[in-house]
DNA sequence: TATGAATGAGCCTTCATTCAT
DNA sequence: TATGAATGAAGGCTCATTCAT
């Protein structure tokens, strides 16, 4: 039985290859998954995606989406997570070094502005979270209440600003995020049904620069010193 | 034969005033579907919502809302140009009377600001038809590009307050337009998002409240003279 | 109460008037209907037939088709009854006179090759009736069996050649009318699955005036004496 | 590992040979639904047809008709091109020998006699077709208009039989296959409607063989020399 | 006679999901 | 891991028909 042996060795071999490659392709697979899923249910909410719109911008197939994620609601809740995740570590990455007060804010501001340009997918996903009362981000493990490192940044920068008298005194940092977000999510959450409503397009390029500079004076203005 | 024909006759008034009396419920028929049916597109999305259950919500059928809208489309786009429509009428009939132009605007916002939380189903309509870039709002007919009243009303109250040096001199009023309703917005539309993300619930009366006067407080500091 | 006798006198004149133009207009608005639903059902069949497209065809209302007819059933019944009687009763009118026997036949070919090609909205009803095993043209009353009109001129004619040496002994009448109607009927019937399948247009106007010849052809060689 | 990786080995040719079982399966499946659909769609024409029927008279599910066909007017066209295609293969298989042209040419409608004999379910087919003006089988891929084999061995006898002085020259094969075609589908196409109109039955076993050889007797008579 | 509103039954189709291999 | 076949449940929509006046 020696032929046996030795085909047992080479098995043995062509196991271990094949199980490394099959764990990459695995990690691959899940990821070109994930990315297909989440242009479908940005563009079309989770009740208006279709697996197989799914499937077919994949390069693997339906089947395989059952076997990774188990259920459509779960390949939208790992889409979700997948998405904030992003965007936390990003925020998380923030680093002012030593800039002043005011440069400090606007390139904050800024650094929000674009993140949201960037991303018009993960504002869609937002919304469409929204819509539904954001039942489904709910289930989301791993996504706990600690968004702490940008209302950190935004917190130091608002009493370092106010000890240099450039900023007024008592402005809330959460407030403060809350208004750098709303002026920001609009104009790539509304651009839409805004061009529909009137004759100008929010989203062409020279718009987005200029709605760019306007948001951080927006911002400046309200946290400026009387 | 005589009385056949006055019968006739009498019929002939009868069907008239029935005529009348169907034309009404007609027309209630179709509020009540519509009513029904904002309440479902708004929670579930166009795709998302379900025919039997606006149906259910109706004191008339599922065959009805055939009959009067032909299609679940059809009927999503009755639904946004009614809310459409309401916001806009709303718009038009505001009057600032002769209010000095700081005191003008911050009631333009607080109206904006209140309008927006009055009507959070209208928002979450506005959001689905951004998830699905207006191609159903471009649709509806009789939505013309005519914001104007309230474009003009802001115009207006800006001129106004540049003249009196109360306001800075070039302001757009449609860049003003798109701060105030980015604020609005973002309140009602973000706040299930928001309550999942941090300790803080927009949505709470009193926070509610406090927030409609950071958003003229906002609004006012961007547009004050230096 | 003169006044009142006045007017029940008028009212009877009215009515009067009225009843004979409601017996004319019942008259009128029952063909109206007939005509309107023989084109569709000829065009659709029995079940690809919609009430509310007769209805449109006509210058009254869906109502009125279930005033006058009951129900879609009895309307297709009704329009089969009308179109078969139609066709019997230009059958019995046929006067062959005192022709020599060959004109005589090739005659009643050209008679009944034109009156298929001038109806084709009753082939098209027969091949719908024959589709459906004739269940429909069963229950229409008033259509016995007898077609004796045709036949017995046939036969006429047939007995007369054979007599004057110019045509066979022993052709069977309905057997001949069965070899007429069949060539005369497929030009009518399979033009369009025909075109589709040969390179020639059956129905084209100067092959339809070439087809007519030949099937006087067709029929007169198969009675011609040997 | 080993193990697994073997069984993966295997899974590979079972997977071989089970796919040619599936495919196989598959096949069966498609099969069934036609031939269900052809008697419906026969019977009832395709407005008449209820899908739900044809699913019913398969071993397999409604769902399953779409899956392989996608929605009932494909499955129509399906069941159309299935049934074109059986009688061109049919037409095209014809080996006519060396027979003498008059044996050849009553060979030929014979054949033709037969095959619309045993096909009923094709002929409601085309009458259906020609109700609706062909517009389902023009959109028929892969049935371009050639029954080129049929008219082939037409011409050929036709001029066989004129060199050997025993069919008149000049009779076009296209005419010739019309008159064919004519006289045979009319015995099957119109047996309903004619046993409600004459007391006949054309489809009697005695009365179609005695009509058998009388179509024969019709083709030869036209085409015999004079 | 005439009309618009209303309706129940049922039809075509879709979709997420599972099975067999 | 991977695949094509299969499916139950439900969703959108249509149609002949009737009601109220």
């Amino acid at each position: 039985m020696a032929k046996r042996d030795r085909n047992d060795l080479r098995d043995v071999a062509v196991g271990l290859r094949a199980s490394a490659d099959r764990t990459r392709n695995a990690e691959a697979t899940r990821e070109d998954i994930l990315e297909a899923a989440t242009e479908e249910f940005a563009d079309k909410g989770l009740s208006g995606a279709r697996i197989d719109k799914i499937a077919e911008r994949t390069s693997s197939s339906k089947r395989m989406i059952y076997y990774y994620f188990g259920s459509k609601d779960a390949l939208y809740r790992a889409v979700l997570e997948r998405e904030y995740t992003r965007i936390r570590r990003a925020e998380a990455a923030i680093d002012l070094g030593r800039l002043p007060p005011k440069k400090a804010l606007a390139q904050l501001v800024r650094q929000s502005f674009d993140s949201h340009v960037e991303r018009p997918n993960f504002i869609r996903l937002v919304m469409n979270e929204n819509i539904h009362r954001a039942e489904h981000l709910k289930k989301v493990r791993g996504l706990g209440r600690l968004n702490n490192a940008l209302i950190t940044a935004l917190a130091d920068t608002l009493s370092r600003g106010a000890k240099e008298r450039v900023f007024r005194k008592g402005i809330d940092p959460l407030d403060l995020h809350i208004n750098i977000t709303a002026v920001c999510f609009y104009t790539v959450s509304n651009r839409y049904t805004f061009r529909q409503g009137f004759a100008r397009d929010m989203w062409a390029r020279a718009e987005v620069a200029r709605r760019r500079e306007q948001v951080v004076d927006v911002i400046l203005r309200w946290c400026a010193a009387d």
